[in-house]
DNA sequence: GTCTATACACCGATAGAC
DNA sequence: GTCTATCGGTGTATAGAC
């Protein structure tokens, strides 16, 4: 006889709410931007008063706080997924990472600004909604480290490539793909730059 | 006997409170970020009640407009003005005016977030303040092309690169130089794709 | 024309009744 | 746990004094 779980139904109706509260947020962020979640809006959606919101969060930043974490979860989750689908040639394999990434931030502008912070000039995530983004670097940094790229410095300028051609997409041509269809040829002038070796995978010029 | 220009000594007077206006408000950004500049502590500063601001500017955001044009302007003469300065060699070249704007960049970082947006989602700036951004623009560009650099995809990427470097550097590593020293070895790793001829500017490790 | 005074609508956040 | 009422903050608008 096994004992059965105990259940807590008030706890799971406590986190079934501020579910609905996290979804309501990021529902209002895809729709009208990062800058229009306001703790009415939310409460508006999910059918309370906005004070009432503050019994499930401490702070309208709590709830970006959860947000942030949640991203950088679902991107971890999709990094570890691919793990038996990355491509045995280096270059390729260091694409397919990357490119990996590119997609999750274009899909979404809203969450992508806050996984790289720059707007909401107040916010700074908490140590525990820190925590998947750090793994999701570490993870980046044993599989470049399984490439046989090991300097922190390379791993830096992978980064920013990646990070500029993301924000310049953003910026100059949101919705279009004129940076981004460059992500090949910038992990090849990458990957020249750090001796990786195999085949380029676009034609130089 | 030469006619004296006329001095409208009035639109002398409302210029130089403009001025004070738009200086207040660098000032405070500067000291306090982007987000702290409210209308009253601009007010304050130069005197006045927040209201009186609209005698100046029509909203808060045509002062931001007024610094993101003078901001460009500054630097689009910082760029005419090295024109004797810049290397011969290729590489050297495009490292020097590179590196000029990573410094005008870091010198301070409420101007950059204006220039390059990312803040104040609603903040657009108007086609006469947009100008000076265009001219750097199109001065970058033909100076590349007197490098031999003319595919529009070469410059957005090289763009897209030193931005990376700049944002990553505001983002992970405030105050330090952990991304922007990669400068050199960036433009050499461009060069090298691009084609640009001349020994590289680091030893490739 | 320039500035003050007052007010409005919105924001995040708090206090306290139920 | 949710409500109402309210606070201090914001950008913005307008009436009216000088």
């Amino acid at each position: 006889m096994t004992a059965l779980p105990k259940r807590d139904r008030q706890a799971e109706r406590r986190e079934a709410t501020r579910r609905e509260i996290v979804d309501a947020a990021w529902q209002i962020a895809r729709e009208h931007g990062l800058g229009a979640v306001t703790l009415r809006e939310v409460a508006a959606r999910v059918g309370m008063q906005s004070p009432s919101l503050y019994t499930h969060f401490e702070s309208k930043n709590a709830i970006y706080d959860t947000m942030f974490g949640e991203a950088w979860a679902d991107y971890l989750r999709i990094c570890e997924a691919f793990e038996a689908e990355i491509p045995k040639a280096p270059r390729k394999a260091l694409l397919f990472m990357q490119q990996s990434f590119v997609d999750f931030a274009i899909e979404d502008h809203a969450r992508f600004q806050l996984m790289n912070q720059r707007m909401m000039a107040d916010f700074e995530p908490s140590a525990e909604s820190y925590a998947p983004s750090v793994a999701v670097l570490a993870l980046f940094k044993k599989r470049l480290a399984g490439l046989g790229i090991h300097a922190q410095a390379d791993l830096d300028l992978c980064i920013a490539i990646v990070g500029g051609l993301i924000d310049s997409q953003f910026a100059n041509d949101a919705g279009g793909d004129r940076w981004i269809t460059q992500l090949p040829r910038a992990i090849d002038m990458f990957a020249d730059e750090v001796g990786l070796p195999g085949p380029r995978l676009r034609r130089k010029r």
